[in-house]
DNA sequence: CGGGATCCATTTCGATACTG
DNA sequence: CAGTATCGAAATGGATCCCG
């Protein structure tokens, strides 16, 4: 989908273009792994690649370290090498990581609010078009 | 990834798991038209199909469907069908749909507050890693 | 009009092996 | 330790055809 065409049939996507602020956040943070390590970070402060390859167990090398890059490319964590033998890399939230950290956490208190109502809709679905 | 069964390894997941209501949220609202179409009832009430395809021009037939179908399940919004002919079909969000809708406006207030720093962030990033 | 079903290209991602 | 590089499986998503 070529949205990014200025001109053309493209140019009435303008609104809801990917472009727009609010989708390219939601192409952050809706991310599989981008919003555990902010969380992560978050609750642990600064922390070694090791450390939060442990702390979101699951996640592979690559997924990892992509999404780190991806953090620090943003401005939402920095990566500090120390170049002792072995290396040593720390990962951390900026100021700004952490503003979205803040965001992130009231995305989850919406959820815990409710999610127990979307768990009944679904039931409620699930039963109606068994 | 495995992580909904209960024992073996991935027990150790627990708290990043993805049944955490927070995950399962963003699982939804990170889905690339979820939002969307969410935003298009926010701001044009109860919508027919076509509208909604109309709205979001670059939808598939296919992401609509599954992503209204989707939506519906969760609650979020209602389906009605209108059995004239041809077929009147019409989505409006539920009061949990409103509710969220809120709460991604929160998110595109920080999107629209913050996203220039991550912009810049990002251009000085691709400058020191030409 | 509002989809359901199917096929196929692209993308995504995990596993594995290797490196400074 | 903290990655990079590569390969193949799997999920994603668009295009197309069809139907009530």
């Amino acid at each position: 989908m070529d949205v990014t065409t200025a001109d053309g049939p493209a140019a009435r996507f303008d609104a809801f273009a990917a472009s727009c602020p609010s989708r390219r956040l939601l192409d952050t943070i809706g991310d599989k792994w981008a919003s555990l390590v902010i969380v992560a970070l978050g609750l642990g402060g600064r922390m070694r690649y090791s450390e939060l390859s442990a702390r979101i167990a699951g996640v592979s090398q690559k997924m990892l370290t992509q999404t780190l890059r991806g953090l620090e490319r943003d401005g939402l964590l920095t990566r500090a090498v120390t170049p002792s033998v072995p290396v040593r890399v720390d990962y951390e939230l900026t100021p700004l990581g952490q503003s979205l950290l803040e965001t992130i956490c009231r995305l989850k208190e919406w959820a815990e609010v409710h999610m127990p109502e979307v768990d009944a809709a679904r039931a409620a679905y699930d039963r109606n078009h068994a």
